[in-house]
DNA sequence: CAACTACTTGCAAAACTTTTGCGTTTGCAT
DNA sequence: ATGCAAACGCAAAAGTTTTGCAAGTAGTTG
C-alpha cells in the first residue's frame, strides 16, 4: 500500500515513451488513486493538463504496455488503475455504493496451472482477473 | 455443457415478467450459444425480432434478476450469457483471436470465504469474476 | 370472453464513451 | 542547433447505452 512511488520518468523511458507532461501526469493521478478510476475521473483530476483523446491514447499504451491495467468493476464503464509499484491485487466491489476494496488475496497458481493443463487448445496464461461483488456494511439494509 | 434447455416460460414467470416473443427469442438464443455474446451478436441472430433498445431493457431485467450474466472479456463492449440451465463457469480468454473457452474451475469457496473474513468493510460477497487471458494454440506464434 | 391495467415494445432522440484523421507541436537523438 | 518520429489537440465520426412517450399486448378479473 504505502510504498514509495516509483520515478515514473523511468516508467515511460522502460516502456519506449517519450516523457511527456500528460503522461507523467496521468500516471502521478493513477499513483494517487485508492481504486480503479474511470476517464472522465482521470480528466477530473487532471484539471485540463490533457485532451481526451491524449487521454485515451496514453491509457491504451500503457495498458499494451503492462503499467496499467483496465478492470471491471460492473459499473457499466472502463476503469484503471496502475499495476507498477503497487502490489497484485484484486477488487471486492459493493453492488450498492460502488465502493472499491483492494484484495491481496490473489488466484493460487495451483489453481491456474491446473486450468492450463485442463484446456484442451490454450498454451499459455498471460494474465486474470478476479473481482468479488458483495454488500458493505453501509448497504447491507436488512 | 449438454444440459436440456429449461423451459423458458418457467423461468420468465419466475422473475416476474411476462412471456413474450422478444424475451422468449432471446433467451433461445443466449441458449445456443457456445460462448458470451455482444448486444449486436445477438441482434444479428435474433434477425429483426426485437428492437435494440427493448433488447437492451430485457438483458438489463435478467441480469438484475440473476438468469443472465454479463461478462467482461477485455473485448471493450458488453458480453452476456444465460445462467439459468447452465453450469457455474468462467472463462479462458483468447487476446489473440478472442476466442473463449469455458473452464469448470471456479474460485474455491475457502478463497472466498477468506476474503470476507478479511475484509474490513464488507458483510457479504453475492457473486465473483474470474477469467484468464492468455494465447490459444492457434495465436501462440512464436 | 370482453374489459381493464400494468408491463412491454418500438421509434425518435439524446447522452455517453471511444475511435479516427490530420495538421501542429515537441521530446530527444545526432 | 537540427531533424524526425512520437505525441498532442481539435474536430468530427462511430459506437454503445439510456430516456421519454405513445401504442401494443399479456394476463387477470368479472
Amino acid at each position: 500500500m504505502s510504498m514509495n512511488m516509483p520515478d515514473f520518468r523511468v516508467t515511460l523511458h522502460t516502456i519506449g515513451s517519450r516523457i511527456t507532461p500528460a503522461r507523467m501526469s496521468l500516471l502521478k493521478v493513477l499513483w494517487g488513486a485508492s481504486m480503479p478510476l474511470t476517464v472522465s475521473e482521470i480528466q477530473n483530476k487532471l484539471q485540463g493538463v490533457s485532451d481526451t483523446v491524449t487521454l485515451y491514447r496514453s491509457l491504451e499504451l500503457f495498458v499494451k504496455s503492462g503499467i496499467v491495467r483496465k478492470v471491471d468493476l460492473q459499473h457499466g464503464h472502463a476503469h484503471y488503475e496502475l499495476v507498477v509499484g503497487k502490489k497484485h491485487h484484486h477488487h471486492l466491489v459493493c453492488q450498492g455504493c460502488g465502493t472499491v476494496e483492494d484484495i491481496t488475496t490473489c488466484v493460487p497458481t495451483s489453481l491456474e496451472k491446473g486450468v492450463l493443463k485442463k484446456s484442451k487448445s490454450f498454451r499459455s496464461i498471460i494474465s486474470h482477473s478476479m473481482e468479488f461483488f458483495g454488500m458493505c456494511r453501509r448497504c447491507q439494509t436488512v
